[in-house]
RNA sequence: GGGCGGGUAGCUCAGCUGGUUAGAGCGGCGGUCUUACACACCGUAGGUCGCAGGUUCGAAUCCUGUCCUGCCCACCA
């Protein structure tokens, strides 16, 4: 039967589809033990696991850059530990994300006429779990399109029942150890979401503002006043006091007296506190313990009242003068303003960079709000971090003594981030005030205000309901996630999962998430296993555009990765940018219409995670432009036609007789292969992936396509039976080892083409070693090299190199084209010369399109030469071109080699050098002079013969 | 204010435990429809390694200072 055609290229639209299904139908992604403890796979079953945790993609997400960049490589890690044999294990779920849910269900309620807060908070509820449902696993849908082998049996959301659970656990048992606290707090309130906001949440950014200075007139004399500096004077209604530094010679004497407030006309005190400064503003500064949390100390310690002037939406309250109340702050700011300036208590206006926080969801300006919140008190579980890192605390701080314990992480730098954050903690403000979320399981009296905290409804409540009501509040989405990897296998309860894939192997995420989760899974795998939660951290870099600009949805600058696996029109590569309206979009769309004026075709998955993978290194950013993805989409289809080339030979082989011994090439391309298999794993085993692509790329593309492949066409479209299948045993086995490496980083081509050479391979029986033990590639297992290094041989096989190039040299040089067949004379230097290039006639004339080769004592007059260290090869010019052309690249050769020289014999000159560096330096300077100088007298000498033969 | 990353060919980046002539990909230029691949093949040009000092026989690589750039942290009223 002849064998099906083989397609010109890779129909990834077709493929990706069928292959995912494949991988399922199989189920290899599956870990070796189902989670109720059965065995699937007895024999990974009793191999050491090797575990990953997604980092759980909200359900209101897109999958963006940043996504498939962390997504590949998790899946990179765990496709490669599985075919080498692990119990690998990749969990996927998605997280609940509370505020952003919350919000993208309620504009769709608005679209529809109904306020949320009518509606009510279970019907609410309700709707967003509808929502939920319907959309809530597209996110999970594209994880799969783009090949994450993900155990999708053991997908997880944050919000399920038994996540609930963990949740609640965690709770009451912090409280239970007087970790979890309640208490009347500065936050950070979003007017708009009308919640509190964690520090982390809270962007801050310097952004033009004024500073105000206005004139308070003291008790005593209303004709002088105070000047206080305030960016904030709509907060004056809640001041209680004005605050001088208490060494302040300038005021020392106000101290204890009384400065009257304006507009409220009520007097406030005169206070000396360090907290305010000198050197700032005037000196003087206004103290609103209910809207500044440095004010909010300073009222502590000098025991002044709070005084909360705003509502919830940041409009003023009934504590303001009847005329401001309900205005929103910025319009009562100006109103104010206006009012002081009236009265001549506006000293002046000065321009001032300032940072404002704002709200990483909604973007408006935070405000500081007092309000009753609960909080995790930090300082023990991060102390219990630091020690289990193997810090030490000392008069100087932490010190690391122990620099294996712990988390290790990838790159190194974040060690240090991770300990000055950890040394420098602060409360965790967790409670929200949304309706989405995991609930507080705390119930208050209404009457007497005592507290019961419990993961169940307690029997007191149970016996009176009407007496006690649950706290309003949800919890923050990170206290569900700081448990993601103890709830994914199960805690609290003792489950079969925990006790296998519990610690897991490596975690890997974006940097920006190191407070927010990092740092805080640690905590509570100590907090609640004693254990911390993973053995290995890997930060990856953030996403830029070709500006280096990061990559963001507000921006505008983002590539969406549907977008190179499903192609875009010109239209849908503007809308990103027409959506985020950035100041540059002018700029943005021009950039788009020139390189892409009719859309961009589809590259694959394949090819976006080649890319990704390639450009990843240690630095700050991975920069990205859309075409880059197209050198991807090339290697693809380099690694598609090379192994093409193998596959359709291997397929019209026919079964049977014995293949060739392997040849000098063949082991010199196994040597490559070994080199490659080496570098590939140490990119693994040090997280440089970039290194595994930068590995991969040149071996594939020079070695195997362009030498290997080349060398062997002789042999392959011979008549020699033995040989032909020597040929193909090698190639073969290569391609097969090569595909195998390749699979973690483009799963769905290597696959492909796995699908039609290991049958090949098995039919004719021509496996260098074992057999292949899966069907599919994704269940095979990772190549370990095979040899030693062996250095002569990849010099011996360089000398061949050399050989073809330069007679490819001396064609371009003088116009010779391929289809003139030359016959050159070689004169062997080196020992392995001569057979090298002898050994493998056939294949060196195909290569370099040769009549013949002829080996010589030395050159015959009038012939053009190219030196090798190794050879020297002779040309009959005459024959091709005129021979002044020759005489001129011989100058510029004769001045280059000089150059060289004088380099090499300076370095010998100096007595120094000769004294004091390694002896086997010295020598291998002098080795190095005297064969450039033999090399240059040789061009001078042919020089002279040639330039002699032109001219007569 | 403190900390971190980056500044090497037109672009994106390797190299940086100091030691042959600083590399790759893309792009450029010239050539080739050579029976796997024009998303290819062959050849080629292009760099005072941000700047200034220092250490050394020898510095892209180590040290000091400095400039540019990106990011993180911090109580800038």
């Amino acid at each position: 039967m002849a064998p099906a055609p083989f397609p010109k290229r890779f129909d990834f639209r077709e493929a990706e589809p069928r292959i995912s299904q494949r991988w399922l139908d199989d189920r290899v992604f599956e870990a070796a033990r189902a989670p109720d403890g059965s065995v699937r796979d007895p024999v990974r079953a009793e191999a050491e696991p090797f575990v990953i945790l997604i980092p759980p993609p909200n359900i209101t997400g897109r999958l963006h850059m940043g996504h498939a960049l962390n997504d590949t490589v998790q899946d990179v890690l765990t496709r490669f530990f599985r075919m080498d044999g692990r119990d690998a294990l990749w969990v996927p779920g998605t997280d609940h994300a509370g505020i952003a849910t919350q919000t993208v269900v309620k504009k769709q309620l608005d679209a529809e006429g109904i306020d949320y807060r009518e509606l009510g908070r279970e019907k609410t509820i309700e709707r967003i779990w509808e929502w939920r449902n319907k959309y809530g696993d597209a996110i999970i849908e594209q994880l799969r399109k783009i090949g994450c082998s993900c155990d999708w049996s053991r997908t997880r959301f944050t919000m399920d029942d038994g996540l609930n659970r963990a949740v609640r656990r965690a709770f009451v048992s912090l409280y239970e150890r007087g970790l979890i606290y309640r208490g009347k707090r500065i936050v950070n309130w979003c007017p708009v979401d009308r919640t509190a906001l964690s520090d982390d949440e809270v962007e801050k950014e310097d952004e033009k503002g004024k500073m105000y200075h206005l004139r308070y007139p003291l008790e005593s004399d209303p004709n002088r006043h105070l000047v206080v500096a305030t960016t904030r004077p709509e907060t004056m209604f809640g001041d209680v006091a004005v605050a001088v530094h208490p060494d302040d010679d300038r005021y020392r004497d106000l101290v204890g007296k009384n400065a009257i407030l304006p507009l409220m006309n009520e007097p406030i005190p005169i206070i000396a506190d360090t907290h305010a400064d000198p050197e700032k503003g005037t000196g003087v500064v206004k103290i609103t313990p209910a809207h500044d949390p440095n004010d909010f100390e300073v009222g502590q310690r000098h025991d002044l009242p709070q005084v909360d002037v705003m509502n919830e939406d940041a409009t003023l309250n009934d504590r303001v003068p009847v005329a401001y109340r309900g205005l929103d702050r910025y319009v009562a700011r100006k109103k104010l303003l206006e009012q002081l300036e009236e009265e001549g208590l506006l000293e002046k206006v000065e321009d001032h960079i300032l940072a404002i926080g704002r709200s990483y969801r909604s973007k408006v300006p935070i405000e500081f709000r007092l309000s009753d919140q609960w909080f995790v008190k930090m300082e023990p579980l991060a102390r219990q971090a630091l020690e289990a890192n193997g810090y030490e605390e000392t008069e100087d701080g932490w010190v690391r003594k122990d620099p294996s314990a712990g988390v290790a992480f990838h790159p190194e730098r974040f060690e240090r981030v991770y300990l000055h954050w950890l040394a420098n903690i602060r409360d965790w403000c967790i409670s929200r005030q949304i309706w989405w979320g995991h609930r507080i399981p705390a119930w208050h009296h209404r009457e007497t205000g005592e507290i019961l905290v419990s993961e169940e409804v307690p029997d007191r409540v149970q016996q009176e309901p009407e007496a006690w009501s649950q706290d309003e509040d949800v919890l923050d989405t990170w206290f569900s996630s700081w448990l993601w990897p103890l709830s994914v296998f199960g805690w609290p309860e003792s489950t079969p999962d925990l006790e296998r894939y519990y610690p897991t192997s490596v975690l890997s995420t974006a940097k920006d998430i190191i407070f927010f989760w990092v740092a805080r899974m640690n905590f509570a795998g100590l907090a609640f296993s004693e254990r911390l939660p993973y053995r290995h951290v890997y930060l990856h870099s953030t996403i830029a555009d070709e500006r280096g600009v990061t990559m963001s949805k507000s921006k505008g600058n983002g590539i969406d990765p549907l977008t190179l696996i499903e192609g875009a029109t010109l239209d849908e590569l503007k809308r990103p940018v027409l959506e985020a309206r950035p100041s540059n979009m002018k700029e943005l769309l021009r950039r788009i219409e020139k390189n892409f004026p009719d859309g961009f075709e589809a590259v694959g998955a394949d090819a976006m995670r080649w890319t990704l993978v390639y450009s990843i290194t240690e630095g700050e950013h991975v920069r990205l432009a859309l075409s880059r993805f197209l050198e991807g989409r090339s290697f693809v289809t380099k690694l598609w036609n090379g192994a093409g080339r193998v596959i359709t030979a291997l397929e019209r082989e026919p079964a049977g007789g014995d293949p060739a011994p392997l040849t000098e090439e063949d082991r010199w391309l196994l040597a490559r292969l070994d080199s490659t298999i080496r570098d590939v794993r140490s990119g693994i085993d040090t997280f440089d992936f970039g290194r595994i692509a930068h590995a991969l790329y040149p071996f594939v593309w020079n070695d195997f396509c362009s030498w290997a492949l080349e060398l062997s066409k002789p042999r392959l479209d011979g008549d020699d039976d033995a040989a032909r299948r020597g040929a193909l045993r090698a190639l073969g086995s290569v391609l097969a080892d090569t595909l195998r490496l390749l699979h973690p980083v483009v799963p769905f081509v290597t696959e492909e083409l796995w699908s039609r050479l290991a049958p090949a391979m098995n039919r004719l029986g021509l496996w260098l070693d074992d057999v292949p033990q899966a069907d599919l590639l994704a269940a095979d297992r990772m190549p370990k090299p095979r040899t030693a290094p062996d250095p002569e041989l990849e010099a011996r096989f360089a000398i061949l190199q050399r050989f073809v190039s330069a007679i490819r040299q001396l064609r371009a040089q003088y116009r010779i084209k391929d289809s003139e067949r030359i016959t050159v004379h070689f004169k062997p230097l080196h020992p392995a010369a001569q057979p090298m290039v002898e050994g493998r006639q056939d294949a060196v004339k195909f290569l370099a399109k040769l009549e013949g080769v002829e080996v010589v004592e030395g050159r015959s007059a009038g012939m053009a030469v190219q030196y090798d260290r190794d050879f020297e090869l002779y040309l009959d010019l005459g024959r091709y071109i005129d021979l002044n052309d020759e005489v001129a690249r011989l100058d510029k050769d004769i001045a280059k080699t000089e150059k060289e020289m004088s380099a090499a014999a300076a370095k010998l000159d100096n007595p120094n050098f000769v004294n004091k560096a390694p002896p086997d330096k010295v020598q291998q300077a002098r080795d190095k002079l005297t064969e450039v100088e033999q090399r240059l007298k040789k061009l001078r000498e042919s020089r002279a013969e040639l330039a002699e033969a032109a001219g007569g």
